[in-house]
Parts: C-alpha cells; sequence; structure tokens
DNA sequence: TTCGTTGCAAATGCTTTGCATCCAC
DNA sequence: GTGGATGCAAAGCATTTGCAACGAA
C-alpha cells in the first residue's frame, strides 16, 4: 500500500470491517473506499477493479470478487443483478435497493424505498415470508428518452 | 421432428408463434411447448434444453439460446435473473412476474401482482419514467424453512 | 507463529458468434 | 428462390478456484 490510502479517513473504513468481524487488509479498505466514494451509484466488480488499480496497480481481479463476495456475504455490500449478467455493487446502507432502468439509454435511477418497506411488510402477513432484502427492478424509459425520442 | 410433436395441439403453439411475427419452425414450437409444459416453474435455458433434447436428440444449445431470446425480445417470454448467474424463462401472460426467493432453501415462489402494479403507476406519476415490465424480487426465508430451522 | 488473505494463472460456466447448410415462406 | 433459421465449433466474458507466497492478529 502507498501513503494515498491516508488521504481518506483510514479509520471510518476500518471500522466499518472490524465491526463486521474482518481482517483489516489494504486491499479490503480500498474497495470500501471506492464503494463509499460511489455514493448512490452502482458499480460492477470491473469497475471497482478500475478505480482501485489506480490507487494500488498491485490489485488483481480475483481479489476484488473475492473482497466484494466476502463484504457481501457480511451485508456490508449489496448485490444487485441489475437486469444483465454483471453483478452490481453498493454499499448497504444507503437505503433501500430499487432501481429503475431505462430501456433505451440503459441508466439506472434509484428509487426511493419508503413505500416499498410498506409493500414487504404487507407480504410477509400474508405469506409467512420473512421478508428481507427487497429488490425491484423496474424497466420502462425515462422520462428524457421519452421526451427525446419518438415515442 | 418427429411425430412426437403432435402430441400437444401445434395448433395453438404455431398461433402464439405467428401472432408474434415469427416463422415457425420445429425447434420454436418445442421450445414454446416446453414452457407452456413448465406452467409457473421458471426454466433456465439448460431446462430448456435437456427438456427439448429428449423429444429431438438432435436441439443445440446454441438454438435454445437464441429462440429463447427472439422469444424474449418478441415479449412472448419474460426473462429474470433471479439473484443468481443464470437467467430463468417463462411464457409472458402466465400473470406479472414477481418473485420471492428463500435464501434457505433456493425455493421461488410467485407473488401476486395486483398490489405491485399500484406501484408501477404510483412510480410513473412520481417519476415521469414511463413503466415498462415490473420486476419484484423478494429474498427472505420461507414459512417452512422459518418453522424448521433455528430462525 | 498461525491461519486467513492475496497474487497468479488456469479453469469454469453461461452465453454469444461466424460460417456453411438448411428450410419456412 | 430467398432471406431467415439452425448446427457446429470456437470464442467471449464474468466469475471462481488451486496453490504457493505473504501478512494481520
Amino acid at each position: 500500500m502507498t501513503e494515498q490510502a491516508a488521504r481518506r479517513p483510514a479509520t471510518q473504513v476500518t471500522a466499518v470491517l472490524r465491526s463486521a468481524g474482518l481482517r483489516v487488509t489494504p486491499q479490503r479498505q480500498l474497495v470500501v473506499e471506492v464503494l463509499q466514494g460511489a455514493g448512490a451509484r452502482h458499480l460492477t466488480a470491473e469497475d471497482v477493479y478500475r478505480e482501485v488499480s489506480e490507487r494500488y496497480p498491485g490489485f488483481n481481479r480475483s481479489t476484488v470478487y473475492r473482497v466484494l463476495d466476502l463484504l457481501t456475504s457480511s451485508g456490508v455490500v449489496s448485490q444487485h443483478r441489475l437486469g444483465g449478467s454483471v453483478a452490481h455493487f453498493e454499499l448497504t446502507g444507503a437505503g433501500v435497493h430499487h432501481h429503475l432502468i431505462c430501456v433505451d439509454c440503459q441508466h439506472v435511477f434509484d428509487l426511493d424505498g419508503a413505500e416499498l418497506r410498506e409493500l414487504g411488510r404487507r407480504v410477509q402477513r400474508r405469506t409467512g415470508f420473512a421478508v428481507g432484502q427487497v429488490a425491484v427492478t423496474i424497466e420502462g424509459r425515462c422520462a428524457a428518452c421519452r421526451s427525446g425520442a419518438s415515442g
């Protein structure tokens, strides 16, 4: 690791890992930092790899997958399949994960989860299904594409 | 093709293809028949390939993918990514496609789409997003696993 | 010191593609 | 007859895995 990592408050990242019961390694810190930096955006493993490689050239692709997998099963990170074949990742806790995907521009919009939490509760009551993660993916055309295109 | 295909009313399958503006080939008929036979179950391309191969040994895997892809873009078939990396297919029109996936037994349950259609309408009103397909995937633990296991 | 973690490279699994042949229309 | 559909085999891409070296606790 270089001193680069020190540019962000490492203590916070460290705390995230420790509280999940995970060992703290430079690689894991970097992955968490990159995900933090992405905010509400959804990164693919390749996205993470690219960003992380800029700061740490030796970083290996399989390590990205292993770290993302570990973080996912620890609940630190949420994984989504947004319709396509590639997985997307984002830090858990950035709200509930609902997505609007525009079939034209492929852009992913986030949808506020408030009214959807209510949905989860209703489902649980009716089906006895202990609702964990609710992932809503809505395909359609965004306002911009609708006004710009023929539709 | 063998006479096997005649065991099911081919005319209905033919109509499905024709009304979608597609050429009628034995392979396409078989794929549609297999999906019809699956009812509400969600088949992977491999599932379709296996079933179809039993009736038509020459059937090629890539043809399965091509036919499923074609049927999907024609709206005859719906494709889902149920959390994992493999795509699942089912005939469109068997209701709206919402799924409850049990994290324990991996079983997929169908969820009635009535209250979710309402959701789509609300989203459209608020965001200007022309809602097309709403795909809800809810992870959790089914009633059976909850009573049987430690939870 | 010890066991988990990483790098490397090869393998895996699902899916796609190029091309020649074939067949629905 | 003609353009689209299929079979075959090989490639493509995201992801996983085995193993040896390495490093956090």
